[in-house]
DNA sequence: CTGCTTTTTGCTCGCATGAGCAAAAGGTAG
DNA sequence: CTACCTTTTGCTCATGCGAGCAAAAAGCAG
């Protein structure tokens, strides 16, 4: 193993001296693991396929590239995090009232379905798959973790201003969670998924389920 | 291979042709076997591991007893079914209402979970695990998909009796599935999770979800 | 030479198989 | 009933085979 290679282990670090043919390289794989682990499942993902679908000729370049599977797994997760937050936050940070966000959040969820496909399955994948194994997966549990945590607290906040009912936050936001992990499961062997039609179902349950009783 | 043992595979015909050694046997290593998926997620449950659960000296005795993984899996699956549908059918259907017998569906489910904490993440674990393949998968899928459409059209009973209000309950239903799985996610790696408590939340929610706008 | 890619090789692990062994069940003859 | 033999049943162990990951070796371009 060369000494740059070395460099490329390990997420935490900079990691920043990479040439721009490596991050190319880097960013193929990562969409061709997405594309693979969202259509086969976590389990079965292997460089092998990998890197059949990304049109290399074996898992050699795969090796090469990243310091093993956990570093792989961790920039899949990176990088489908990275993508999520970019499209959700603003059209979250669109609204000012806690329901609206809420409303916002799933609905924004479940519209990034369609402009990437495969990135919340595969997140999805990944997370059940690895289950707190494998040091990048404690580290990506932890920032799953701190992003629900967030969420809790804003529907905390909700409910101090008035703007939800009363309700435990940290049962709703798990079940609002799993709620959207399954239809995203469903969405993925169901072809004709209407994502923001679910999506406004979605919205509108958790609306009912969270409003001010009057 | 045996006369007999060739009777052990298939699990749909009737098989009822067991010794009681061997009978035990099998209930032995599922419950090994709920155990360590339980514990270390389908991906990591070995032969080895569950051999080992089980107190057997060696893989060997798993594969005499059992025709294949896929063999065992659909044991483990249909033992945790009808341990599941023996516990939660009466309490459901102790009550008359659709929105009584909603909650008593969710509370039930949760309750389940204190008496057999094993058994409802190893089966989210196989579920989720194998992803519709291998023969037995796509068997139990179907059985899960019957139990879904079952839930869903109570549902869509209740609606029509005016007993719930207006929603897709498709929808609807595989939230709650989700809701649950999530929250029996967490329960696994919690160790001071109060499934009552969160099942009576989860009810609440669900509850007003689905309720009667007046 | 250096950076990148492909090929080859080594190693691990999990599942399955089959030979072989021990004990129980069953059958038969004295 | 008992002693012997045969069949069935339950289990162990060694081995094969395939898959997957990783890294070294070899080829190639700038």
């Amino acid at each position: 193993m060369r000494a740059k290679s070395s460099g490329n282990k390990q997420g935490p670090g900079p990691a920043a001296d990479r040439t721009f043919i490596e991050a190319a390289r880097r960013a193929q794989i990562v969409d061709a693991a997405i594309e693979v682990i969202a259509e086969v499942g976590y389990a079965k993902a292997s460089f092998t396929r990998i890197a059949r679908q990304a049109g290399l000729s074996s898992t050699g370049m795969i090796s090469y590239h990243f310091a093993g599977k956990d570093d792989l797994m961790r920039e899949v997760v990176a990088e489908v995090m990275r993508v999520a937050d970019a499209y959700m936050r603003p059209r979250i940070e669109a609204h000012a009232t806690a329901p609206e966000r809420l409303r916002a959040h799933i609905e924004s969820n479940f519209a990034l379905m369609n402009e990437h496909p495969k990135h919340l399955p595969a997140i999805v994948e990944v997370l059940t798959g690895t289950r707190g194994e494998s040091s990048s997966a404690r580290e990506f549990t932890a920032a799953t973790d701190t992003m629900m945590n967030s969420l809790v607290e804003a529907v905390r906040r909700g409910q101090e201003a008035g703007e939800f009912g009363e309700f435990d936050p940290v049962t709703m936001v798990y079940a609002l969670r799993g709620a959207i992990d399954a239809l995203v499961a469903r969405a993925t062997h169901d072809p004709d998924f209407d994502a923001a039609a679910h999506g406004r179902q979605l919205a509108d349950l958790f609306d009912r389920a969270t409003r001010r009783t009057p």
